[in-house]
DNA sequence: CATACATATTGACAGTTATCTATGTGTATA
DNA sequence: TATACACATAGATAACTGTCAATATGTATG
């Protein structure tokens, strides 16, 4: 669950999420997503380290530039994880439960 | 998207994901779930709060008791938001941007 | 090797957040 | 109506976060 805490924490962000748009159709570098956002370069900087440590993002060298992209499958795995918590599972905290205050009518 | 960044402000706490984890099977009151998480009662309703301001969890009073219960829907809008968002489409910022170094080899 | 460029790291600061104790509000019941 | 109970609000505090300026690191090129 860290893990996931992780990345919704990096998804709270304007400009992490419009990062992810921008990277939505492509790879690009840090000094695109620089020109695009009205941020200084160490901003972005700290902002692609957020998204690559919840492996929404991952950051590959080429030279002199960082070349970025979505990682779809984290992508993926998230929205499941949503779905997941979210709907009636037979494995589940609730099923230890016992409703104190009667609230079924 | 503020809207969005809420809802993920909202998920980015481990005591609220296991809250809403509480919920997926049914409707619970405050106290139920002041019982399964280990916190105080102002913190219940603190978290509680969050949960209804980002609109992922409803609740109704009920005589003494408040009763919370999942919005399905909206936790269905944001797994299509982060599809949209992840995905290559048409309307996008990344369309304006043009690398400024050329990174497709 | 020296210089320029792309990115990372450090340190500072203002704003936000999770938690608690103390207290207030509203509702059922004796 | 008085009391007990369920929940909300206020205020305090420690921890975390987004941002910047300054500086460091690493890489290509003259």
């Amino acid at each position: 669950m860290e893990d996931k805490i992780r990345i919704f924490k990096a998804l709270s962000d304007k400009n992490r999420l419009l990062i992810l748009d921008m990277l939505s159709c492509g790879e690009l570098c840090a000094c695109d997503i620089m020109d695009g956002l009205n941020l200084t370069q160490p901003t972005i900087s700290h902002h692609m380290k957020i998204l690559q440590e919840a492996n929404l993002v991952i950051g590959v060298k080429k030279g002199k530039w960082m070349v970025y992209s979505i990682n779809r499958d984290k992508v993926k795995e998230l929205t499941s994880y949503i779905k997941e918590v979210t709907s009636n599972k037979d494995k589940c905290i609730c099923k230890s439960i016992k409703s104190s205050c009667s609230i079924e009518e």
